[in-house]
RNA sequence: GCGCCCGUAGCUCAGUGGAUAAGAGCAACGGACUUCGGAUCCGUAGGUCGGGGGUUCGAAUCCUCCCGGGCGCGCCA
């Protein structure tokens, strides 16, 4: 996969502030030691997390045992000069050696604190960083064929796509969503799919009808029949059952599929930025344009009647048709030539999403967007794998006839918008996923996403609570925030100060299941502050102002990183 | 046959080469409300990280072989 992000050494966007100072002390104790003739000169990452225990201390870093091998020197005994060369700063309260070799930075609380009102004061922005430098990325996913609604099987594509554009751009990118349209002359699923909505309509009409043998034979084809023979009349009929007759009635069935899958898209929550349509590399000619280009560049040869491209001088197992023998281009083609079009629309960067039936193909586009000279480093093949609807631990076989769920939108229609983005932004993209439509029906503590959004009702509770004894909200800011240092206060503004690096990280890694795991732990860490400390309390008003502060910024933090997944985080439930 | 993905607690899954300690949720068991939302919290129990070998100061993580499961392998997309 290629590489998009830079090291998290040179960012400092992402990381609290406190993050970012530390890197700066140990970037100046490194050098220091360098020059000193004590450390060998070698690029490293220096990388921040925190320790399995607070009592570790806030912040650790591994740079000594990441030094020690090039260093040649023990671990320990390389953080001991790290150490000794490490600048004074008013923000360190302590730093020690621990274990093998980690350098534990203990801070003084009020770097927390102030982490409190850094949330406050950047909002809806707190946790996104400038990395991506406004860099242009295109993201195309789900892409399902014109040819019927969208399926279950389609639907991990959709939240992955549109969750980790989200990712993306509150990293910096400029993230542009996009849907391929595959209504190109010369798809043959497409003319399918005409000729069996062809069929449809002639038998409405009483004619003569020739549904194909492996044509698409669902009911939702003879509803697409009944609507264009209402809106474009009986004239139909007179179209001819030919190549072109074909094409004429998937691009008419089309207009209907496009319109259902974006309503589909709506309910789920994804808005592309552009629908592209393949039709239109066709009509302008792109197509042939690029097979010019191929030719001049020797990739081409003729064989057997058709067009082949020279993949496996590009690590391809075998060479690929570009142009069949009956003269229709394959997707491979199309591929290439849109492609162009994507780069010369000015992306720098291009990730497909893909479904597991097209992993197939990754290494023959690569390899053939290679020998059309595009550099690997410019694009990206995420391939997510299946999922499986299970009910009461059965799994569900998708099926039209026994009434079992096989739309999107049926599934959305169950389960509601928010249970269907979370549950399958929950799983890694690499493992298969088994949507527990039982689990999903919940309304109860069983279910994760009613748990996250029941601590955001909580938090919009506490402050309506609050408002009504007599307590500003508005001025949080000016709280006397010294004032939280109970452990469970320090935890969640540890949580917080955190945030940022895990939406980096979650970022870098393509992984938009982290945010999801990351919103119900900081759930947990929030509930778990509201059993031991009370808020609202008239005795003691200026603690009250503290913690309505720190609850205030539990729910931007905890508003972010639901938004990043499309989940709603409701004020009340 | 070849390729990709997976195998971690009863179930569903996190885990980015690091800490005498492999983590969540659900399910099970035992506790906690005169007060801010109990859709909550606290605790107990539950593991040969599929198996063998290797690399490393250090491996659930990297390499390799084997076993088990899923998906794919068209001049369809």
């Amino acid at each position: 996969m290629a590489r998009l992000l830079t090291p998290r050494a040179t960012f400092v966007g992402g990381r609290s502030m406190a993050d970012a100072q530390l890197v700066e002390l140990l970037t100046a104790a490194l050098e220091a030691a360098r020059q000193a003739g004590e450390l060998p000169d070698c690029d490293v990452e220096i990388r921040l997390e925190q320790p399995p225990d607070p009592k570790m201390g806030d912040f650790s870093c591994n740079i000594a045992m990441v030094l020690a091998k090039p260093a040649g020197r023990a671990p320990r005994e390389v953080a001991r000069i790290i150490l000794d060369r490490l600048p004074e700063c008013s923000v360190l309260d302590r730093v020690e050696i621990a274990g093998p070799g980690f350098i534990n930075f203990h801070l003084s609380p009020t770097w927390l604190q102030d982490t409190v009102r850094e949330v406050l004061v950047r909002g809806e922005q707190y946790g996104h960083s400038t990395e991506g430098e406004g860099r242009r990325v295109q993201i195309e996913f789900i892409s399902a064929n014109p040819v019927g609604p969208l399926h279950v099987g389609n639907a991990r594509g959709g939240p992955y796509g549109d969750a980790l554009a989200s990712l993306l751009e509150a990293v910096g990118y400029d993230v542009e969503r996009e849907y391929l349209v595959n209504d190109g002359p010369d798809n043959t699923q497409f003319r399918l799919f005409g000729a069996s909505v062809q069929a449809r309509v002639r038998e409405l009409l009483g004619l003569s009808a020739h549904m194909p043998e492996d044509g698409y034979k669902g009911d939702y084809v003879i509803e697409y029949a009944r609507r264009l023979i209402y809106d474009h009349g009986d004239g139909l009929g007179e179209i001819a059952e030919d190549e072109d007759g074909f094409y004429e009635f998937a691009i008419l069935g089309q207009e209907l599929v496009v319109a259902e899958i974006r309503e589909t898209c709506e309910m789920l929550g994804v808005e592309f930025d552009v629908w592209f349509s393949e039709r239109e590399l066709f009509e302008r000619g792109k197509i042939d344009a690029k097979i010019d280009e191929l030719w001049g560049r020797g990739v081409l040869y003729d064989k057997d009647g058709a067009l082949w491209l020279r993949t496996t001088d590009y690590g391809d197992e075998e060479d690929r048709v570009l142009v069949r023998q009956s003269g229709a281009k394959t997707y491979l083609m199309t591929d290439l030539a849109y492609a162009d079009n994507k780069f010369a629309r000015g992306f720098e960067h291009l990730i497909y999403v893909w479904g597991p039936d097209h992993a197939a193909q990754v290494p023959s586009v690569k390899a053939g967007m290679a020998a059309a000279g595009v550099d690997p480093e410019a694009t990206e093949f995420i391939v997510h794998q299946i999922v499986r609807l299970t009910e009461g631990g059965e799994v569900v076989r998708m099926s039209k006839r026994r009434g079992t769920i096989v739309t999107l939108r049926e599934l959305l229609e169950d389960v509601g918008r928010d249970a269907t983005r979370f549950f399958l932004l929950s799983r890694s993209i690499d493992s298969h996923l088994d949507f527990d439509l039982e689990l999903a029906r919940k309304e109860s503590d069983e279910n994760p996403v009613y748990y996250v959004q029941y601590a955001h009702a909580r938090i919009s509770s506490i402050l309506r609570e609050a408002r009504g004894r007599g307590f500003a909200t508005d001025d949080l800011l000016e709280a006397d925030l010294s004032l939280l240092a109970h452990p469970d206060e320090l935890r969640l503004m540890r949580w917080m100060a955190d945030y940022p690096a895990q939406v980096a990280d979650a970022a870098e890694q393509r992984a938009p299941h982290r945010p999801a795991h990351l919103s119900r732990d900081l759930a947990a860490t929030f509930h778990q502050f509201y059993g031991t400390c009370r808020v609202i309390d008239e005795e003691a008003p200026e603690l009250s102002r503290a913690r309505l502060a720190l609850v205030g910024a539990t729910g931007v933090v905890l508003r972010n990183v639901l938004g990043l997944l499309g989940v709603g985080a409701p004020e009340q439930m």
